[in-house]
DNA sequence: GTCTATAACTAGATAGAC
DNA sequence: GTCTATCTAGTTATAGAC
């Protein structure tokens, strides 16, 4: 394992375990068992260091459960999916990550791009899940695919997050959208004339709420 | 205005607009115009001016949407308030600041106490509210409303602290769920013989499900 | 309550030996 | 590529004058 790669994986778990405020090229050789010049040696900056690390990160990260991803064919799945994630990758630190770089990226500017291009890799494989979720469903054309996709990954890393300060309140914030996606599962099997009923009303709603939401 | 006051104040609108990581005694005190060892004099230390700095804003920022709150009737209004939230206090920072403390809770321990009861203020706010809008309809057994209060408040710090770095994306966001919004109110001003059906095929959906959720 | 001064530390970053 | 040594600047926190 090269230097290189040792810093990028150390400032991982610096971040997960003991948050933004603590990574320094200091915190990050030490936990990467190198010296601390050799941060700026390799990348110039502890800004630019902890970017490539999101990018890395998240792209490892997401490679790693976009196997489990594709297979989930309903809502209850896409939860189930979800909560695995959230086990798994918060004990890796890996979605607490992305919310301490969207948290460090008002202080950081060098960290905003990189860290919407790794929330960005997560939101492209929600999305894809979603298309095949909804595609065949009533609710296809009622709802902005790529938009909810963006909502589900900013939300997820904001539970993530509250999981943090109170982990018994995320565990029931997760419970009651496993329930909210056995709705939505109920939703999208509905024959074809309640089909058409719904999308009636919600064209209806959709004209009576203010157009444009000002 | 009391010195007091001035730092709290000053606390949050350094947190808002330049992050937790510019947080010094140095900085608040600077933007309070008042001497540095103030800080120490007042709250003993920068950790619990944050603490105090956060529960202060929070309950001020609760109060002053709790009327918007208090009239909303359909999870239409309630999205647009939403957005009126995310307008207004995204440019006073409040909610990006609890996002802040959630992401610095993790190095700042005595954070994450103080932290909590400042989402929790805001969940308390969204739980009446579901429990307004859930309570009279179809869905109000089918799902747990302040567990998922806690969702809706977790996610929306992190919609907001995704803003921060994608702006366009969170707007894209926020949109879809202003459909998804829509299509609750839809469900939940369903007739009695389709909120039946409703609720059977929930329930034998929840009971094909695995049970506990592993 | 407010100020100055300062101690003790940690940060990012670089120069230069090897 | 890697190391030591070092500079500069910023950090928390306290002591003591006013």
């Amino acid at each position: 394992m090269s230097t290189r790669e040792k810093l990028l994986a150390a400032t991982l778990r610096v971040v997960a375990e003991q948050g933004i405020a603590k990574v320094s090229a200091r915190t990050i050789a030490t936990e990467a068992g190198v010296n601390q010049a050799l941060v700026f040696y390799h990348f110039g900056s502890v800004d630019d260091l902890l970017a490539q690390a999101c990018e890395h990160g998240a792209r490892e990260r997401v490679e790693a459960n976009r196997a489990a991803l594709a297979e989930v064919r309903d809502f209850a799945a896409l939860i189930a999916v979800a909560r695995r994630v959230h086990a798994t990758e918060q004990a890796a630190g890996n979605v607490a990550l992305l919310g301490q770089l969207l948290a460090g990226a008002s202080s950081h500017p060098a960290l905003g791009p990189a860290t919407a291009a790794g929330l960005e890799l997560w939101t492209r494989e929600v999305e894809g899940v979603l298309a095949r979720l909804l595609g065949a469903g009533p609710l296809a054309d009622l709802v902005d695919v790529p938009g909810l996709a963006r909502a589900v990954s900013a939300a997820f890393v904001g539970i993530e997050l509250y999981d943090g300060v109170d982990p018994v309140g995320a565990e029931r914030a997760f419970a009651s959208l496993e329930q909210l996606g056995q709705l939505m599962g109920v939703l999208d099997e509905l024959g074809p004339i309640e089909r058409a009923a719904l999308r009636r009303r919600v064209r209806g709603a959709a004209r009576r709420a203010v157009p444009g939401h000002s």
